[in-house]
DNA sequence: TGCGCTTATTGACGCAGGTCAAGGCCCGCC
DNA sequence: GGCGGGCCTTGACCTGCGTCAATAAGCGCA
């Protein structure tokens, strides 16, 4: 049995509307997403420039790299991936995107998008259309605080993943990713000791600068520490600490 | 003989003002600091909230690591470097920065400087109060799209880093930054293909992921391919097409 | 319930780049 | 102008991870 099903986890803690329009108030991923202390007024010209799309099927592309960039994106369901592609055609995945978390801001810079994403599982997101964003924060000092705040994290968090794949060896790499979801998945009121990994080994791998064969064995020197029980994508984490500890070793 | 002096790039064109304020409209850097299509009134605004603080030493700090961020910066002259301390000590360099080019955005976040920031050699910056800045881009949407725009190409560059450290050989990694440096040169109407180098071969290393002796051999390889000419810090590009090839293979 | 495809594991082997060590050179300082 | 310390180079050796290859295990589909 799978630990975790695919939910709608974006959705109202109260049932009942039926209307197309998103409801950031009634939206249980809000204070990841906006964490704001914003007026009734303001919470409500916010929703109405956002856009709840239909969700996307696996592999279904959000937007891709070089396409005229018009919105940013927050994840109401499922997990998408961001990578882009170098010109010799290889590809580097760039960030795993899980529910309440905001991507697409790459694009920002020149109009572009400067990244592909595409579902790794059915999913859902809300839309926010970049110029209507532009307008609201003008007007509207926390919210663009708020946005700035958030691009700033990304850079830094960017500046963490290059000081893993420069300075980490590959077990140091792979708990840094394990301990990231689980911290994630707290922050969503998930199990932070068991969870389904969305992404194939292939991603992960990607992700972190080494081969499919290498995630792989360190999957099972982390099993015999007994850091870790690996069943297919199913994940236990049996001792954090250890885990903890490697990934910022070094 | 040197190829370059360590001369004030910032400096307003036409001599002669003596204040201390900024003087945005003078400075031939504005070009690439601020490429905006700003009113008179509204330059006048921003050179009120952009202070120019006296020149830092060679391995002085400009901001540390986990200090309170209060703001942004521009290079006017000299380079510095940014790099982020790990938690057993380790240094990872995230990016130098030449005259026109802005750091500390990635303090933004959390109200507290996610990396430090020191000078490579006398540097001068223009010192750019945050909360002035947010202020004053409430009320002139250019500069707020501006400084969506910076941060989101600080995120696009990052997401280049990584690529290059996920997926590229230590030539790569070294010509793309000689190609970057060449660039960078170039759009302040310095010379593409003679220049000195700034920082050191750690420097390099540190920030490309690689051992200073790695970085050394590379030099001496590309010199052999003659796509360069090294000697001690100072470069001549001889072929840069073969190092533009290597930069974006792989 | 079985077929075929994609995904994951495991082993054997090679190599790019790390590590260690030894000089040499540049440059600031007295 | 010579002394000292940091910076850079070069060589010899070693190792972690990539590569190649074979097999197994999951999963959608009929």
């Amino acid at each position: 049995m799978p630990l975790s099903v695919d939910r709608d986890e974006g959705a109202p803690v109260a049932a009942g509307s039926r209307e197309y329009r998103a409801s950031c108030v009634n939206c249980r991923l809000s204070s990841i997403c906006l964490p704001l202390a914003l007026e009734a007024a303001e919470i409500d010209a916010l929703e109405r420039i956002v856009q709840r799309s239909k969700p996307l099927q696996k592999g279904q592309y959000l937007y891709r790299e070089s396409e005229d960039f018009q919105s940013v994106f927050a994840v109401r369901s499922g997990t998408l991936k961001a990578y882009r592609t170098t010109d010799d055609g290889r590809e580097q995945v760039t960030g795993f995107y899980f529910p309440g978390e905001i991507l697409g801001m790459d694009g920002i810079g020149n109009n572009r998008h400067a990244s592909s994403a595409r579902a790794l599982e059915t999913a859902a997101v809300c839309e926010i259309p970049f110029a209507s964003l532009e307008t609201l924060s003008a007007e509207m000092p926390h919210l663009q605080r708020h946005f700035f705040q958030l691009m700033s994290r990304e850079i830094a968090e960017d500046q963490q993943l290059i000081t893993l794949l420069s300075k980490s060896s590959a077990d140091e790499r792979v708990a840094a990713l394990l301990v990231s979801i689980s911290t994630r998945n707290a922050r969503r009121k998930l199990s932070a000791t068991r969870f389904r990994l969305s992404m194939s080994r292939v991603d992960i791998g990607n992700y972190l600068g080494l081969t499919v064969e290498t995630v792989s064995r360190v999957f099972g020197r982390l099993q015999k520490l007994g850091a870790l029980r690996v069943e297919n994508r199913e994940i236990e984490i049996l001792n954090g600490d250890t885990l903890a500890g490697m990934a910022d070793a070094h």
